[in-house]
DNA sequence: CCAGGTTTCTACAACGTTGTAAGCAACGTT
DNA sequence: AACGTTGCTTACAACGTTGTAGAAACCTGG
């Protein structure tokens, strides 16, 4: 049922390095061997066995993709795209979920490289520089937040900027009680702390101070965090009229639970989130967010693997900036 | 860099084979030479070579999982719990998009078959009996909708039957004018037609007669086709007093289409979906729902697969169903 | 101390592929 | 006619692993 180049060779009447040369497009074969050859092919149907191809060129065509969560709509989007530019340069993308969990992220990372794949983009949420350290060797490219002093490519977007304008944006409404939903204090929330300062300098530019009360912390990112952090905060007495949500699902319960406080979106609050997920342009209202550029950061981060594997191993390590832009819906303007 | 079984051997001072066995946790092995190649495994960080042990085993210990798009929230989650029952079985799966178009499914079916993968679950939107039968050889379960006289394990939920209790839900009710969303003509559209059955059988037990201006088409099952069906609908001068979309992303579109009509859900119209993702659990109104068991679903493909794997590839299909169940929340009970 | 068994280890040959080096034609050039 | 050149093809040896078969060491009970 399943062929070897050997068959194929035999059925053409050649060697077995002839059908390897006609399979790999090797140019000097004679067009009538060639022919020869890929009818054998065709009738056996032969299949190279990629285990004993990668075997030989100690390469696989694999990477992998390792992302915290697969059913997190942004990294199932940020995941097709990838699939999609790996597949430009004859790479198969093995996806992997970390979990999150910084041992499950080491695991992941330092476990996966059992030869199976050439290379790694990993969206951390939790790893340390130390962590990547272990996996000197392995080429990769992380995505999301920067790890100061690791030893890896690297592909975002600005942060602190993106915030930034959300937060101005809604300030230029006429709002002054900001809450943003998702700080985290954990030294691994790098993206948390990123943005929380490009919420805070907007609001210095405007002169509005800084209010430790309207800030909420929400342990992971979900739907579910986003909607029990604000009702915290309306529990607690504080009455924002706008919410800037560090990602579009925190968003999504936000508004979920404003609904629930009889709270009108955006008359009494507006809301913005982070990332624009497709839901968030159905959602009623639809969701005001930042747009990062997946596909261009899904095409970075490849290229730069790309790079690494052909080029210079050594060479330092990039830091590549995607663009966003902002995208304004209802839950800001009616 | 990287070591191989040779160097563990050498600085063990043991063969080869006695290290592969160590590896391989083979039984007679004294304790204090175990104890030696662990240490020199230990100290060298060795790692086996997965693509020689594929090539000389014969199996990858690689899963495919193909599913249509990967940022459906329905096949992500249902990813989620395709890795995790396989992770219990040693496997890595490696998840492919098809896009949804047969030209593409009947590629990833066929052309994974590189031998880098030991088995398939594939949830096909368009396949046909045909274009299995040239995958004869792979194992493989389907996920979804059976194909009549198709070659493999198939695991599903009773479509009919989910249809005719969300159907039968709404009329409970009182509802009348209930418009199904979703429908295809094509002869692919499996679930479409069961579901439609569903829908129609309920409608006949309460002597609801049948109107074909309330069943919509929709070409594909996002938010966005949902909301355009629902618009088309009430553009065409349709006024529903219920619908039942075949799947939660169109179920959205369609609160989304109503909401931008002025209808109120659910007390002008009640909506229900099928999948239970997650979004609907925090949209405004929350989403009533078929829920169907998918960390079950994920189990029994994955246990079938490696049924076939390690028994006999003879043995005829098997069909398995999995439970599902009706989730009553505010778009159609307040 | 030996026969017979069991445990522990090893050498060798695959698995299917491709890189290397070299062979053999058939050229055109000296 | 002898010579390199070029085009095409082939044999051989890896890549790192494990199954097989068997050798060596170790037991046991006579």
């Amino acid at each position: 049922m399943r062929h070897r180049l050997k068959d194929v060779a035999e059925r053409a009447g050649v060697s077995v390095k002839t059908v390897s040369n006609v399979v790999n497009g090797y140019l000097h074969v004679r067009p009538d061997t060639r022919a020869r050859v890929e009818e054998a092919i065709a009738e056996l149907n032969y299949r190279p066995n990629l285990s004993a191809r990668n075997l030989r060129k100690g390469r696989t065509g694999v990477i992998a993709l390792a992302v915290p969560e697969l059913d997190i709509p942004y990294f199932a989007e940020l995941a097709r795209h990838v699939v999609t530019a790996a597949a430009e340069h004859g790479w198969t993308v093995l996806i992997d979920q970390t979990g999150g969990g910084p041992e499950q992220e080491r695991k992941v990372a330092g476990g996966i490289g059992d030869h199976l794949i050439d290379g790694l983009i990993l969206s951390p949420l939790a790893l340390t520089a130390e962590d990547l350290a272990g996996l000197a060797g392995m080429p990769m490219v992380l995505l999301g937040e920067r790890i100061d002093h690791g030893p890896a490519d690297h592909v975002a977007i600005d942060n602190v900027a993106a915030a930034h304008a959300v937060t101005a944006h809604l300030i230029g409404l006429g709002r002054r009680r900001i809450a943003a939903i998702g700080a985290q204090r954990t030294p691994e929330g790098v993206s948390a702390r990123l943005r929380l300062a490009g919420y805070a300098a907007a609001l210095a530019e405007a002169d509005i101070g800084y209010d430790e009360r309207l800030v909420a912390p929400a342990p992971a990112w979900h739907r579910a965090d986003g909607a029990t952090a604000l009702r915290h905060l309306l529990a607690s007495g504080v009455r924002p009229d706008a919410v800037f949500c560090f990602n579009d699902t925190l968003a999504l319960g936000a508004l979920r639970a404003l609904h629930e406080a009889g709270l009108r979106v955006p008359e009494d609050v507006a809301v913005a989130g982070f990332d624009d997920i497709e839901d968030g342009r159905f959602s009623v209202p639809t969701l005001t967010t930042i747009s990062p550029d997946k596909e261009r950061i899904a095409r970075l981060a490849v290229d730069l693997l790309a790079n690494r594997l052909t080029g210079d191993p050594e060479a330092p390590p990039q830091e590549l900036t995607a663009p966003h832009h902002l995208i304004p819906r209802e839950s800001t303007t009616p």
